[in-house]
DNA sequence: GTCTATATCAAGATAGAC
DNA sequence: GTCTATCTTGATATAGAC
């Protein structure tokens, strides 16, 4: 039952929920069409191709996370602990905890091999998302080791991420959540 | 140019590789039969479809994987911590280092959720490999902390792969290694 | 067991009416 | 801005010759 009309940035959302479920080389452009309410024509008075909106959708992710999500790490009102029980928080609603698991995660693994402008996106992203936390770290460890400990929590979020929905149970994600917060606590777990 | 003749297990190797550099829904059946010196036509003697392909594909990675690697957990002629090695380093040359990435966590990721059969295959892989890593952290650890272990290090590894493949740079991976052998070494890492 | 040829279908994309 | 209709391509899969 096609609407009368809808934004840009409501097609966005609505197409990230679908790549999110189906991938992105699986998902076709009428199934994002139905999601948006559209026939599949309609669409690309939007967008020219299938590739531009999934870079579309992925440069918005890269906005949305680096406005709301990290830029917390750099708020200088907070402690840092604080903080970073904030950006988990937001990270595990935004990213993590969704249906069809994280979209960053499971478009680096189906795309960032072959398509450079999505690896790009991807990269800023991931870069990001590994500076905010070394920045945090770094308030209790020397920048080395902070980031190190960046590394390897993005590394064990987005697998916890992985184990997660393959068991459909929310403990190997809630485990790589609380070491990520001990590790603010001179604990090197 | 057209093989004479060619193994089954011969064509799921080579399978393996397309499947893990393109990915489930990007490979085309012509691009499996080219890598295996066939024509399109020919691969379906073998094989009735490209899921059942896929299938078999995981079947023997799965048998592989614990016949060559998980099954070293188990050898009580050596010590655990050479154990633990020793299957870090198989995992490392079978599963984690190979061009392409991680053929289960890029299946995981793309097809699990969507596909019951895949998700079995899949899922009876990271049982296994969790159950050999804990088994051996079970030397040092109660078995409640070597689980957990466990889980901890094959998201870790399985994150590291997906960073170093974005970044093109092993030290992910390396990292996550390193810090698999030290939770052996009662260090909570 | 492998090849050629082809059937069938779905997907991405475009054109033009409303 | 959305719809209908259609073009074109590429993919899975099958049939039958060699």
């Amino acid at each position: 039952m096609p609407l009368q009309k809808i934004t840009r940035d409501e097609l966005l959302a609505r197409s990230l929920t679908v790549f999110r479920r189906r991938g992105y080389h699986n998902t076709a452009m009428s199934d994002l069409a139905t999601a948006c309410g559209l026939f599949k024509g309609s669409f690309y008075h939007y967008f020219e191709s299938k590739e531009a909106l999934m870079r579309a959708v992925l440069e918005w992710v890269q906005r949305s996370l680096q406005e709301k999500v990290f830029s917390v790490a750099y708020d200088e009102a907070l402690p840092p602990a604080e903080r970073l029980g904030k950006v988990l928080r937001r990270l595990n609603r935004a990213l993590l905890s969704a249906e069809g698991g994280c979209i960053v995660g499971n478009t680096t693994l189906e795309t960032a091999k072959l398509n450079p402008e999505f690896r790009g996106v991807l990269k800023e992203i991931f870069d990001q998302w590994l500076a905010a936390l070394a920045h945090l770290y770094g308030s209790v460890h020397p920048p080395e080791t902070a980031a190190r400990l960046a590394r390897q929590t993005v590394a064990e979020l987005e697998g916890a991420v992985m184990l997660s929905q393959l068991y459909g149970s929310d403990e190997p994600f809630r485990e790589g959540y609380e070491r990520a917060l001990l590790r603010l606590e001179n604990f090197p777990v």
